[in-house]
DNA sequence: GCAAGGTC
C-alpha cells in the first residue's frame, strides 16, 4: 500500500521521515521551493511518501459582489455569501498534494494536534479528493517528535476529529464577517470627516480591539489617579557595638504588621499608644530552610513576556528572532504553550553541547557532574511541542540574536539545575500592643543562579536577637506616605493580559499588539529602559467613543471573544454545531453593530474631541434624523451621521484649543513621573490604591475595581503563614493585574467617619516660601504650597540611589517646586525627630492648637475619634495625666533614643 | 484597504 503523509509544515515533514525512515529515504523537490517530498519503505514495507504544507491551505473571503468597500452597507456582510479558495501563494502546495495523492491509498494527516491541526487536516483532505475522491483518511496523532510517539502516531492512526475543524471555520467565518462590517463602517465614516486618517484603515476585529482596551483602561487609570495618603510606624535599632569592635554598627528596621493605615487619626492613636510603652520586647525568633525556585521551562508566551522586560525587544521581535534561530536548527520550534518536559525528553545530550561555551560551559559541565536536576513541571501542555530549548551550540551569535539565544539557553540550563537555597530568619516583636517584624536572609547555596543572571535573589544580614530581650528603638516615628500611581503597560504586561485573557494565541499575541501599533492606536514610549505602550488620542477616541455607548458587553472588553471561545468548545465537544454557533454568534454582532451604528455620533464626537482638542461637548446636536435601512446610496456611512466635513486633509490642525499642531494620531498627554517606591521600598504597583473608574472613566464609588478596571475578589490566605486566615482583595481579572489589599487594614472609608485632611491642622507660625516652618522648636518641612512636605527615597540608578529628599505631597501636576535632600541642610534633622523632653513642652492640641486636652479627646472637633480614648502621647513613662497635647504637624517624629 | 489563525 502506498500512503502519503502531509505536516502541517515542511520540518516536521522532514523530523517525522528521518523517524519512521531510520535515515534511509529518497528527497523529490516540488515547484515550492518550502515543500520537499520524502519517499521510502516503511518497516510494515508499506511504501510512504512523506511532504507538507505551510499552515492553512484554504482561505476564506465575500464573493466578488461584497468585496469592494463601496459594493454594499457593510450591514450585509453579516450575510454576504462567503466562498473558501486557495490563494496564489498556495497554489504551488495544491498543486503538488493533488498530484501525490492520485497515486495513493491512504492519506494520513500530520498536522499539530490542536484545533487548528484538525482544520488544517481537513483541508488537505479537501484538496486530496480533488484527484482521488475515494482515498482513505486517517489521522496520525503524536505530542512529540520522538521515535516512540512517532512510530506509535504510524501505526496505530485515529480519525480526524471533525468537531474541532468545524469549531475553527465558524471562528473563521465569525471573524471575516464582523471584522470588515465594523472595519469598512468605521473606517469609512471617520475617514470623511477627518482627513488625515484616510492614510490607512481604522481597523476593527475581536482580538485588536480588547488589546487596544487594555492599553486604554491602564491609561485612563493613570490619568484618573489621585494620591491617598497613608500612614505606618516606622521602628528600628541602631545595634550597638563595642568599642573595640571595627564593625559597624547597623540599624535593624521593623516592618510595622499592619502595614499601613489610610486613617491619620487612628494612626495617630494607635502611635500614642506605641510611644507610651516604647519598650520593644522579642516574642520570636525563627529560622527556616527557604528557596528561590528556578524558573519553569519556557513557553512562548513566557518568552516573549520575560524577553520584553529583560531583553528589551518588543515581543514580535523576539519571536521573530527565535523563529530564525529555529529555522536555523540552533531552537527547538518557539511557538509552544507546554512548559513540561516530556518524561522521555534527553536533557543529558543537549546540556553537553553548551559545555564548550566560554561563558556557561562550565556551568552546562557542573550539571552533568551531578549538578543536575528534572525541570520543574508546568501546569500546560499543547501536547505538540516541548519548552522551548536550544538545539545546537551556537558562539557566533551577536547582538539581539545573541540576547535570545543566550536568554534560552540560559534558562534551560537554569531549568536542569537546582533552587536557590537560603535561609530565613524573622524577628517579631511587640512594642506598645503593635506587633513588628523583621527578615534577615543568608544565601547558602546559589545553584541555578550562577547561570541566570535575570533573576536577584539578595541577601540582608540581622543582627542576633533572643526570645524574651526587650530593647528601646532607636527610632519610633509616625511615618506619612503616599500611594503612586500605576504605572503605564508595559508590552510585558499586554501579553501576560492578552494571555490570562484568551486574546489571541502565543502565535499572534505579538501580532496583535503589532497591529495596534501599526494602525497608530498606540505608541510605544520609552521610559529609561522600559517600554510602555500608550494609546494615541485616535485610540483613546475609538474606545471611549464605543465605552459611552454603553454596551453591556463592550467591543473593547475581552468578554466577547471568551464567548467566542466558549462556543467554540461547545462545538468541540459536540454540544452544538457549528451552523447553530455561527447563527448566534452572528445575531449577536449584528445586534452590536446596529446600535453602533446608530450610536456612532458617540465614537465621532469622542474621537474628534481627541484629535482636535476641542473640550468636551456633551451638548453636541444629535446627528441628523434615525437611522435608514433605505439609506444604500452611501451604505459606508452610517446614514444617520453628519454629512462629511469640507476641511482639508489638516483640517484638525486648525481645531485649536489642544495646541497639539501636528493633529492626526497622535500619542496621548506626556506621560507622568516614572514609576517611584515610596517610603517602604515597596514598588508602586503594590501600593498603589486602585482609582475606582468605569469603562467610560466616571467614578464608581460602591465598587472597588482593580487595575484592570474590574471589580476585585475577595479571598482568605490558605498557606500556611502567618497570614493564614486573613483576608485580602485582589484583581478579578484572574490576576491580570498586581492589585492587592488586606482587607484587615482598614480604610478610612471604613474605620472613622472623620474625613482625614489633606492638609493637615498646623502651627499658626510657618514659612510661606517652602522649607522649614519657623518654629524654632519643631522643624517640619513645608513646600511652597504651605503643605507638610514628604520624604521619599530616590529609587532611579544613579548616584543619588538611596538618597532620601522632601517634596511636595501633592499630585504631581498640582506639585510645587520644592525640593531639599534630606541628608542637606542645618536644621533639617532627616525626620523630624523629637526628644522625649520636647514632647513635654509642646503641649497643643493638633487640631484646635488649644493646650490641656489631647488631639484625640479634642472638645472642639467631631467626637468620633474619642472612642480612642485618651493616650498619653510621647512618653513612655506618663500617662495622659500630664495633659499634653501636640500640634499634628510635630506628630510624625517622636521618639528618639540617645 | 477589512479578521484571526496557521506558516513561510
Amino acid at each position: 500500500m502506498h500512503v502519503l503523509c502531509v505536516a502541517e509544515k515542511p520540518s516536521i515533514a522532514k523530523s517525522i521521515t528521518q523517524i519512521l525512515s531510520g535515515g534511509q529515504f529518497n528527497i523529490r523537490t516540488t515547484s515550492n521551493k518550502f515543500i520537499k517530498n520524502y519517499d521510502f519503505t516503511y518497516r510494515t514495507h508499506d511504501t510512504y511518501t512523506v511532504t507538507s504544507v505551510a499552515g492553512h491551505l484554504l482561505a476564506f473571503d465575500f464573493n466578488s459582489a461584497f468585496r469592494g468597500w463601496n459594493s454594499c452597507d457593510p450591514l450585509t456582510l453579516f450575510d454576504a455569501a462567503v466562498e473558501v479558495k486557495v490563494p496564489e501563494d498556495k497554489k504551488s502546495i495544491e498543486k503538488n498534494l493533488v498530484s501525490e495523492a492520485r497515486r495513493t491509498q491512504m492519506l494520513m494527516i500530520w498536522t499539530d494536534c490542536d484545533r487548528e491541526g484538525e482544520n488544517i487536516g481537513m483541508e488537505i483532505v479537501q484538496i486530496c479528493r480533488k484527484s482521488n475522491p475515494n482515498i482513505n483518511v486517517k489521522r496520525a496523532k503524536f505530542s512529540a517528535i520522538i521515535p516512540q510517539q512517532i512510530h506509535n502516531a504510524a501505526q496505530h492512526p485515529v480519525e480526524l476529529d471533525k468537531a474541532q475543524a468545524d469549531a475553527v471555520d465558524a471562528r473563521t467565518i465569525l471573524d471575516l464577517r464582523l471584522g470588515a462590517a465594523f472595519t469598512r463602517m468605521q473606517s469609512l465614516s471617520l475617514q470623511a470627516r477627518f482627513g488625515q486618517l484616510s492614510q490607512q484603515p481604522i481597523s476593527y476585529g475581536p482580538c485588536q480591539f480588547p488589546t487596544l482596551g487594555f492599553v486604554v483602561s491602564r491609561y485612563e487609570q493613570v490619568q484618573a489617579f489621585s494620591p491617598e495618603t497613608f500612614w505606618y510606624i516606622y521602628l528600628s535599632l541602631r545595634t550597638t557595638v563595642p568599642s573595640s569592635s571595627k564593625e559597624d554598627p547597623e540599624d535593624v528596621e521593623f516592618t510595622w504588621k499592619r502595614g499601613r493605615l489610610f486613617d491619620f487619626e487612628v494612626s495617630l492613636a494607635i502611635y500614642e499608644g506605641v510611644v507610651t510603652n516604647p519598650t520593644a520586647r522579642v516574642t520570636s525568633v525563627t529560622q527556616k530552610p527557604t528557596k528561590k525556585w528556578k524558573p519553569l521551562p519556557l513557553t512562548t508566551v513566557e518568552l516573549q513576556k520575560s524577553g520584553s522586560r529583560l531583553l528589551k525587544m518588543t515581543p514580535k521581535k523576539i519571536l521573530d528572532i527565535s523563529e530564525k534561530l529555529y529555522q536555523q536548527g540552533f531552537l527547538s520550534y518557539p511557538r509552544t504553550e507546554t512548559d513540561q518536559f516530556d518524561p522521555s525528553f534527553d536533557f543529558m545530550s543537549l546540556i553537553q553541547k553548551q559545555t564548550t561555551d566560554t561563558e556557561w560551559g562550565a556551568f552546562a559541565t557542573s550539571l552533568q557532574d551531578g549538578g543536575f536536576t528534572r525541570p520543574r513541571q508546568g501546569k500546560k501542555n499543547d501536547n505538540a511541542h516541548p519548552p522551548i530549548h536550544p538545539t545546537a551550540h551556537v558562539a557566533n551569535l551577536a547582538g539581539d540574536e545573541k540576547k535570545v539565544y543566550e536568554y534560552i539557553t540560559r534558562r534551560f540550563l537554569a531549568c536542569c539545575s537546582k533552587d536557590a537555597e537560603g535561609w530565613e530568619t524573622t524577628v517579631n516583636v511587640t512594642c506598645g500592643r503593635e506587633e513588628f517584624y523583621s527578615t534577615g536572609l543568608q544565601i547558602i547555596e546559589r545553584n541555578y543562579l550562577d547561570v541566570f543572571p535575570y533573576d536577584k535573589w539578595v541577601g540582608k544580614h540581622i543582627p542576633e536577637f533572643k526570645e524574651g530581650e526587650e530593647f528601646i528603638p532607636t527610632v519610633c516615628e509616625l511615618k506619612e506616605g503616599q500611594t503612586t500611581r500605576p504605572s503605564y503597560l508595559t508590552e510585558a504586561d499586554l501579553v501576560g493580559l492578552m494571555d490570562k485573557n484568551g486574546i489571541g494565541t502565543d502565535a499572534t499575541i505579538a501580532q496583535h499588539i503589532q497591529t495596534i501599533i501599526d494602525r497608530e492606536y498606540v505608541v510605544e514610549k520609552k521610559e529609561g529602559s522600559i517600554k510602555y505602550l500608550i494609546p494615541s488620542k485616535l485610540g483613546i477616541g475609538l474606545v471611549e467613543g464605543y465605552n459611552k455607548i454603553g454596551f453591556e458587553k463592550s467591543l473593547s472588553k475581552p468578554q466577547l471573544r471568551r464567548e467566542t471561545e466558549r462556543r467554540m468548545v461547545q462545538i468541540c465537544d459536540g454540544n452544538t454545531s457549528k451552523q447553530e454557533m455561527l447563527n448566534q454568534s452572528i445575531e449577536q454582532y449584528r445586534e452590536v453593530f446596529l446600535r453602533a451604528r446608530n450610536e456612532f455620533n458617540q465614537v465621532i464626537s469622542s474621537v474628534r474631541r481627541h484629535l482636535e482638542g476641542r473640550p468636551p461637548d456633551e451638548n453636541m446636536p444629535p446627528d441628523q434624523g434615525p437611522h435608514n435601512d433605505d439609506d444604500d446610496n452611501n451604505p459606508g456611512n452610517p446614514p444617520n451621521a453628519q454629512p462629511p466635513t469640507n476641511k482639508p486633509p489638516d483640517g484638525n490642525r486648525r481645531g485649536g484649543g489642544g495646541g497639539n499642531g501636528g493633529g492626526g494620531r497622535k500619542p496621548a498627554p506626556p506621560p507622568p513621573e516614572p514609576n517611584s517606591r515610596d517610603d517602604f521600598g515597596i514598588a508602586s504597583g503594590s501600593l498603589s490604591r486602585p482609582s475606582q473608574v468605569d469603562s467610560s472613566g466616571n467614578s464608581d464609588p460602591t465598587e472597588v475595581l482593580c487595575k484592570c478596571s474590574v471589580p476585585v475578589v475577595e479571598r482568605t490566605v490558605t498557606k500556611e503563614s502567618a497570614n493564614k486566615g486573613r483576608k485580602f482583595r485582589a484583581c478579578g481579572n484572574q490576576g491580570g493585574c498586581d492589585f492587592f489589599e488586606w482587607m484587615d487594614i482598614p480604610s478610612s472609608s471604613s474605620v472613622a467617619s472623620v474625613t482625614v485632611p489633606t492638609k493637615r491642622m498646623r502651627s499658626q507660625t510657618t514659612s510661606g516660601g517652602g522649607g522649614e516652618s519657623s518654629s524654632n522648636d519643631l522643624p517640619v518641612k513645608r513646600c511652597k504650597c504651605d503643605m507638610t512636605a514628604v520624604e521619599k527615597t530616590v529609587v532611579k540608578e544613579g548616584i543619588n540611589k538611596g538618597r532620601k529628599f522632601w517634596t511636595c505631597p501633592n499630585s504631581e501636576k498640582a506639585r510645587c517646586q520644592f525640593f531639599e535632600w534630606g541628608d542637606e541642610g542645618t536644621k533639617s534633622a532627616p525626620a523630624q525627630v523629637l526628644s522625649q523632653d520636647r514632647l513635654k513642652t509642646n503641649d497643643e492640641c493638633f487640631k484646635c492648637g488649644q493646650s490641656g486636652h489631647w488631639s484625640n479627646a479634642c472638645p472642639n472637633t467631631g467626637t468620633s475619634s474619642n472612642k480612642t480614648g485618651n493616650r498619653a502621647f510621647g512618653s513612655n513613662t506618663q500617662s495622659n495625666t500630664s495633659g499634653e497635647c501636640f500640634k499634628a504637624s510635630q506628630s510624625f517624629v517622636l521618639f528618639s533614643t540617645p
